[in-house]
DNA sequence: GCCGTTTTCGGCCCGACTGTTTTCAGTCG
């Protein structure tokens, strides 16, 4: 068992003793442990196996996790789950997923009310039954009934960096079977959509028994589905669906193309083919003749768009929003790579709720050969994460300061912050200190409820100070978990612009924010986009990665992207009136 | 459940908001 699935048994168990209402810090020490495991950069099995190491050595493990670890990578399940599981039905945690709802509301609903799943929720708030019950009144009900759609949601799709977790172990299987030619993940996985209900993977094989046997031997499996002669669907104990399809190598590129969709995409692309008198289908391209058809293509993806005189466009960009104009044009933009990155302007350290120190950043950051960094530590509004006050801030300035005296040319460190937009409007730090910093992300993390005109005037405030340099998250919004804070974008666009600042894609795979669209949109108005991976760790320093995919989605291109310049003319950037 | 200790139990980042109450529980970040 690995170190992702350990860690998905620690957030169950604690979602389950939440609901029954456990002590609330036994609970935050599976959470605990369950992001730290995640984290890991080595495997729990490794360490287990190594005779002079103990897991107890890992913050935030003691003996009972280290236990329980053991448990799971021998038997691969934990009793205590299963017979948590037993007591409590699965759908009722779905409950928890609205938001507004906790372990005590959601719990209560289930015992007063009997209430197991989001329908038998739905129905007795519309029956009013759920006002009646201590604690619960007219607000709560219409809160619930506003949150349905988001519970929903969260229950079917998963982030993309978890589908790619899984998807990799699919391929490391898969690959191993010498049925096997070749081998590829379609779908929305490929196109990066910031999350993926399923997923698909495609193989190239003489022999489909042999690679179903194989398929049927995944670790992860939970339960075969359905098995034919060409697809076969599985669900992992993850609750995840993947579809297995096995094609002949001529339809390989075909049914790659087909798969991976958008459907939108491919309706497009059938009407032009059509417009040719040819036929596109997942087993190849035809030329329709009058009582036959002739096999064009479909070996690979190249010889389906070749036979319509189409680019083979990046997975990123098929969604039938501009591509096919695009390509009407001329050669498609060259998307942003990661390689192009050269600096990171997002990121945390111990001064407030990071994981790792200054200096572990500064090595981290080094070691990915970024160029220039910004340390963003909260400030001092965010309380729960010991947010930086003046004096705090500028004695980690001072440090800066040393640090890069003696870093020289290798890496520059910038003296940041990622200071909340209050409330009530206005910065969370005085002017004289924002005006020292290098680089100011400025953040709304409290007021989220407020209304469109108050968020909107909030942050196009923040962006009319003159020491902002960027809006971090513009949109406040938490995959799977909590929809975007209402504001209106367009307004905030045009002050970026007008101002001469910067958005954030915010890389941290729940954010993704801005997403694909919003960054097209901020493309068209000219406003300068800086992808930010937020990390709280050194491993987090990653997730770059995540953001590049968004920004592709979004069409944008090095040029677009602020920090793939150097520091230097980055900084030239801001402050330029548009 | 972890951690650290003044070594075996008490504290665990904490302040604000909301909707429900009429002094506060629950939720959020």
């Amino acid at each position: 068992m690995n170190n992702a699935r350990i860690a998905e048994v620690f957030d169950q168990l604690a979602d389950l003793l939440e609901f029954q209402g456990a002590n609330a810090f036994r609970v935050r020490a599976y959470r605990n442990a369950a992001r730290t495991i995640g984290d890991l950069a080595e495997q729990v099995s490794a360490i287990l196996a190594d005779e002079t190491r103990s897991l107890t050595e890992i913050d935030g493990i003691g003996k009972d996790l280290s236990e329980k670890c053991q448990v799971l990578v021998e038997t691969g399940r934990l009793p205590q789950l299963d017979e948590l599981r037993r007591e409590i039905p699965e759908s009722v945690l779905a409950l928890l997923r609205i938001p507004g709802l906790g372990p005590k509301k959601a719990a209560a609903l289930h015992k007063e009310l009997g209430i197991n799943d989001l329908d038998q929720l739905k129905a007795a708030c519309e029956a009013h039954r759920v006002r009646e019950l201590k604690g619960f009144g007219e607000k709560t009900e219409q809160t619930i009934l506003a949150g349905l759609d988001t519970a929903r949601s969260a229950e079917q799709r998963m982030l993309w960096a978890t589908a790619d977790d899984l998807a990799h172990e699919l391929r490391e299987h898969l690959a191993a079977c010498p049925a096997v030619e070749q081998l590829e993940l379609a779908g929305s996985y490929r196109r990066g959509r910031d999350t993926v209900g399923d997923l698909d993977v495609l193989v190239d094989s003489p022999d489909a028994g042999q690679v179903m046997d194989h398929f049927a031997r995944l670790p992860e499996l939970d339960q075969v589905l359905a098995r034919g002669d060409t697809k076969m669907s599985v669900r992992t104990r993850g609750g995840c669906q993947i579809d297995l399809r096995v094609v002949p190598a001529r339809s390989f590129g075909a049914a790659l193309q087909y798969f991976t969709g958008s459907k939108e995409h491919n309706v497009v692309l059938r009407g032009l083919a059509r417009q040719r008198g040819l036929k596109v289908n997942e087993y190849g391209v035809f030329r329709l003749r009058d009582d036959s058809e002739e096999y064009v293509g479909g070996a690979t993806e190249e010889e389906v768009y070749a036979a319509l005189d189409l680019p083979v466009f990046p997975p990123e960009l098929r969604e039938a929003r501009q591509e096919f104009e695009w390509a009407q044009k001329g050669p498609l933009p060259r998307l942003v790579e990661l390689d192009d990155i050269r600096g990171d302007l997002h990121m945390h350290t111990t001064e407030t709720d990071g994981k790792a120190t200054l200096d572990e950043m500064i090595a981290a950051a080094r070691q990915r050969g970024l160029k220039y960094i910004a340390i963003t530590d909260h400030s001092q509004r965010v309380a729960m994460a010991r947010g930086l006050d003046p004096r705090r801030l500028r004695a980690q300035w001072a440090e800066i300061d040393r640090r890069n005296r003696d870093l020289g040319r290798s890496l520059t460190v910038l003296k940041g912050i990622e200071c909340d937009i209050l409330e009530k409007g206005g910065m969370d730090l005085p002017d004289d200190v924002l005006a020292e910093a290098d680089w100011v992300l400025a953040s709304v993390h409290y007021g989220q409820n407020q209304s469109r005109q108050q968020i909107t005037e909030r942050i196009l405030e923040a962006l009319e100070h003159p020491s902002v340099s960027c809006i971090a998250h513009p949109t406040g919004r938490l995959l799977t978990r909590r929809p975007a804070y209402d504001v209106d974008l367009e307004a905030v666009f045009r002050a970026a612009r007008q101002h001469g600042k910067m958005l954030e894609l915010n890389a941290n795979p729940l954010r993704l924010d801005l997403n694909d669209v919003q960054c097209a949109a901020a493309r068209s108005h000219g406003v300068p986009i800086v992808i930010g991976t937020d990390a709280h760790s050194t491993e987090a320093l990653g997730m770059m990665r995540y953001g590049i995919l968004q920004a592709r989605r979004g069409g944008l291109t090095k040029e677009d992207v602020a920090n793939t310049r150097s520091w230097r003319e980055l900084k030239k950037l801001i402050g330029r009136k548009g």
